[in-house]
DNA sequence: GAATATATGTCAGAATACTGACATGGGTCA
DNA sequence: TGACCCATGTCAGTATTCTGACATATATTC
């Protein structure tokens, strides 16, 4: 039974698109990172430390589009596992600043490697212009849906 | 201590950009379904059998982007608050055909406005050339992630 | 200085989605 | 026809994320 001729309007909506688009991003990034024993959020944690060491919980968790309890535990399960550090004091109000170790150092270079491998290949066929396209009209559409947020 | 001055190469990661985009989507749909006491994946069942009706509980959950054990639960939820009705008995193989009722098509309508007013927020600014580029680079990008799965 | 507002870290419970597994129906092919 | 393979619907258990709540620290305001 497999195919069914679809394309009512779905084809043409944005939305639904972006949606599609982001959902084959992750199941990809899931396919090259799980060999690594890691997931997605995993890794963005990770990538996000090593761009900007010293992050915070709550800091780390808006860069990963999750709330900070869900980083929270994840946190905890990477100082488990020796990736990351956090002082058990903090050093100025509530803040715990939070550094990769040099095992997290060593396991994010193999996924990131692993990751832009998939970012490549999804703009495969893509012009440098049409590259540079799509990063603008994506800002574009975050900053619209936030301007409407109204949330004060 | 709020915002600080990012900018690395997460601004020039189409990945990132895109699971930005996405989520900030998803937010705001769900701040619009929330007083119809809907959710995203409420409205995305509904919205499928709209536009094909009879679609079966994996085809759903091939649209949806979720697994086919998270669609039947969903749908077992819908059918108790008379949204869809599904068939006692397969009329052929093990497929149980869904479709909305009347009460599903009028909730959905409400739904369908308050999603769509989303859309056109998030497309504000851009004109239809770049609406259409949108589509386009969109639709390659998903085309090209899924070009590798080898899954056969 | 005191009161308020905002932001953070954390704990606990609920909701949601996923993986694993099984039985069944249909198609393919020898 | 029978063996095999694939897809479907469904049950059970696990995992992940979210919402709600609380205490604490900083900044802001009077």
């Amino acid at each position: 039974m497999g195919q069914h001729n679809v394309g009512v309007d779905l084809e043409t909506s944005v939305g639904y698109l972006l949606k599609e688009a982001s959902s084959a991003l992750r199941a990809a990034m899931e396919d090259v990172l799980r060999p690594l024993g890691m997931t997605v959020t995993h890794y963005s944690c990770l990538e996000l430390l090593a761009q900007r060491p010293g992050l915070s919980n709550s800091e780390l968790a808006r860069g990963a589009f999750v709330t900070r309890q869900s980083m929270n535990v994840l946190l905890h399960a990477l100082e488990r596992e020796g990736h990351v550090t956090r002082p058990a004091e903090a050093p100025v109000g509530k803040v715990l600043p939070t550094r990769l170790t040099p095992r997290g150092k060593r396991i994010l270079a193999k996924a990131t490697v692993a990751v832009r491998s998939v970012e490549d290949r999804m703009l495969t066929g893509l012009t440098e212009t049409e590259r540079s396209d799509a990063l603008r009209l994506l800002q574009s559409m975050t900053r619209s849906l936030r301007a409407g947020d109204d949330k004060a």
